[in-house]
DNA sequence: TTAGTTACTTTAAAAATGCAAGTTATGAAT
DNA sequence: ATTCATAACTTGCATTTTTAAAGTAACTAA
């Protein structure tokens, strides 16, 4: 038997990275992984307020795709932390590509060094 | 008076990139330019089969965003032709990093040199 | 016992998408 | 002159997806 390629709409590779990824909140939570978030309601509390059933079910996409992985870090009460998988990580250079894009035409857009900084000196408010 | 950032979601580059960019269609639209395809029935006929309402509806939103330009290139009957202003041939790399990883994680897809290849091989059969 | 947190699920309404058919302008063929 | 064909869209309608809001389960801390 051949083994058949079965593409959603055709073989082009950016076609079936955008039937994975092609929608305005997926690359979003990749990001937020990207930036060392790993729990549900941490990418809840990012800045675009993603809606909740969303969210869920577009973890389970990127689990699904094998972009990232969930585990259980406690037990009672049990809570989970998402990590990006090697798949996962290896989508870093097309969100540096966005970014790039969007600081240069994009007026007022802030890179992802800002935010991480953004996000440091938040941790470090919250700390004291 | 201060000019209004005014964001939709968030100033987070990503995020401003996804809120142009972020559907299944738009950068099918932008790969069809980028390789040489200009007019509605070019972008009609490639492999994907983009719906026609959706194809006229994203043709407006690039070119309010500035990502393409239209021109008439003949009267009688009158034809047009789009083209990626330089905004829209910034999007290059993107694009480019969306085929290495679909390439590298996305089993039997091919690349824009492949895709570009065919393309060329079907219009020496169509000239001759 | 009451309130709070995490990680979701459910519901109903609104918006976007997909499919098919129709429109306008024109030129070419019979 | 009438029919056929093509380019570039538009319209109508059913289906799907998104959104906002509220609800649930399993705990923990006061």
């Amino acid at each position: 038997m051949k083994t058949k390629p079965e593409f959603k709409r055709s073989a082009c590779a950016i076609a079936n990275t955008l039937d994975i990824l092609g929608d305005k909140w997926t690359l979003l939570v990749v990001r937020d992984l990207y930036l060392g978030k790993k729990t549900y309601s941490e990418f809840q509390n990012s800045a675009e307020k993603i809606p909740s059933n969303i969210l869920a079910e577009r973890l389970k996409r990127l689990q699904s795709a094998g972009i990232i992985s969930k585990q259980s870090y406690q037990q009672r009460p049990v809570r989970y932390a998402y990590q990006l998988t090697e798949k996962g990580e290896a989508l870093a250079p097309v969100l540096k590509e966005m970014v790039i894009w969007g600081n240069k035409f994009i007026p007022d857009t802030i890179s992802m060094e800002r935010v991480e900084k953004l996000l440091a000196r938040q941790k470090r408010q919250k700390l004291t």
